[in-house]
RNA sequence: GGAGAGGUGGCAGAGUGGUCGAAUGCGGCGGUCUUGAAAACCGUUGAGGGUUAAACCUCCGGGGGUUCGAAUCCCUCCCUCUCCGCCA
């Protein structure tokens, strides 16, 4: 959420910014600011009734004490008419607020104004690419048919135990799985990054939290019976921890990474894109996530994303990075950067990793929060990316390092395997 | 799964109907003392809203109720801990 006393002070230049999005941005804040107008109104109101009633039930009680009972009588009557007032007043305060809350929750984070201008994934900004594509001298395999002849990954297999998008891991693919997670953690322990394993079902006050509640609700799979959500990225538990915390500036920033598996449903986006490891409904990650001082947090998202750029490097992938425009971007995010890794066989880029900043956005909700240097508590900046999600990662090495009847490994993750090529 | 205890400020922990936003201790901050530090002593120290500043309002797990008045009484939900059972 956008904190109602930045869009207060900042109308124009909010209205400006959230307009890239292509949504009626001035006719949304107008509306957030009418209702906000009523509820301070409301409150005003409802507190001075509050007021004079706590004052009159104060009198009540010494007049009591010095046994005053027929003047304690006469002002009991009054407090009736008031109570009847301020009950009215409430339930008028009540809708106000539930109005303004609603109105609050749809209105997505305002661009950063690095952000270019677009409506859809055409208009994404190619701001770098590394690598070229593999060539080869033989018809190259999609990674599904490379995984089935090396015996490394069983869809088939996940379908009978589980269902589609589940599959399961053998031999040197599972242990490449394996490495893939060890040889990420190490980087990111590396660059100041503390490992965190947490939780992998979280409660809804953590759902509401990172914002995958109330809207997103239908991706998540849900416990009922304990009403529990398994986690759709590391993000949301990660973060949580700091859910209602005041952080002391100079513990700032806070370095977090994490390996979780992650659940997601996907539904309606079935049929498309989503053979082999394209789209599954449970799938490995590390996540990154910082919480950063809001004036330093677009030099940390810079330094965030060089980072995950520095892994696919060391991997000798193929990539290219992409500035999201604002019709691309998040709901949450104020500026993100995908990056895509080129899958030869495919001839195809697939996503691999999103770095966001969410400035105040997660924060605002989350009750997250620092001393500034008037000890005054004040929301600090979140950010977040993947580094990285292993089954595109995963998807691309067996594509793009296809021999004829081997599948070489790339050098930094040998030591993690154990082995340097997988052969038939 | 069975039985019990409990949720109060950063932490510990008092408080069973009125002047309690809340004793006390620890921690934090400021000061006195000291060459410096420790100790000791003095002061100060929750969050949100509101105001130029104040007044004022809300918050003692969540929600509802009783009452002129609720941290305190009633209902309900949630959570935590202990013991027993089962179990990785």
């Amino acid at each position: 959420m956008i904190q109602i006393t930045a869009l207060r002070e900042q109308t124009e230049e909010y209205i400006a910014r959230l307009s890239k999005r292509g949504i009626p941005a001035e006719q949304m804040v107008h509306d957030i600011l009418d209702l906000d107008r009523t509820v301070r109104e409301c409150k005003q109101e409802t507190e001075n009734l509050q007021a004079e009633s706590n004052r009159l039930a104060k009198e009540i009680g010494v007049l009591f004490r010095e046994g005053k009972r027929d003047e304690a009588d006469v002002l009991k009557a009054r407090t009736s008419e008031l109570k009847d007032a301020l009950k009215d007043k409430e339930q008028e305060l009540r809708t106000a607020e539930e109005a303004l809350e609603q109105a609050m929750l749809n209105l997505p984070n305002a661009p950063h104004a690095g952000v270019p201008n677009g409506r859809s994934a055409e208009d994404n900004e190619v701001v770098y690419t590394w690598g070229t594509a593999a060539q080869f001298d033989f018809e190259a395999q999609p990674h599904w048919e490379l995984a089935k002849r090396f015996n490394l990954i069983d869809f088939e297999l996940g379908v009978k135990i589980t269902g589609a998008g589940f599959p399961v891991y053998t031999g040197k693919g599972a242990r490449l799985q394996r490495a893939l997670i060890n040889f990420f953690l190490d980087e990111a322990r590396t660059e100041g990054f503390i490992e965190i394993q947490p939780p992998i079902l979280v409660n809804e006050d953590s759902g509401y939290g990172t914002g995958q509640l109330p809207d997103k609700e239908g991706q998540m799979y849900h416990a009922t019976a304990d009403n529990l959500y398994l986690i759709p990225t590391a993000e949301v538990p990660i973060t949580n921890i700091y859910r209602d915390v005041i952080l002391d500036a100079d513990a700032l920033p806070i370095k977090n990474a994490g390996y979780t598996p992650c659940f997601r449903r996907e539904a309606g986006s079935y049929g498309k894109d989503v053979r082999g490891l394209n789209r599954l409904h449970q799938f490995d990650k590390v996540e990154i996530v910082q919480i950063a001082h809001p004036d330093l947090s677009y030099a940390v998202l810079e330094e965030m994303q060089q980072y995950v750029q520095s892994l696919l490097q060391k991997l000798g992938l193929h990539y290219r990075v992409l500035k999201l425009c604002a019709g691309d971007m998040g709901f949450t995010s104020a500026l993100t950067y995908d990056m895509e890794v080129y899958s030869a066989a495919q001839e195809r880029w697939l996503e691999v990793s999103s770095v966001s900043n969410f400035e105040s956005f997660q924060a605002n909700r989350l009750k997250l929060r620092y001393r500034d240097e008037n000890g005054k508590p004040r929301l600090a900046h979140t950010l977040n990316g993947s580094a990285l999600a292993l089954p595109r990662i995963v998807a691309a090495l067996l594509e793009n390092n296809q021999k004829a009847d081997e599948i070489v490994m790339p050098e930094v993750l040998v030591p993690y395997l154990g082995f340097d090529r997988i052969t038939l």
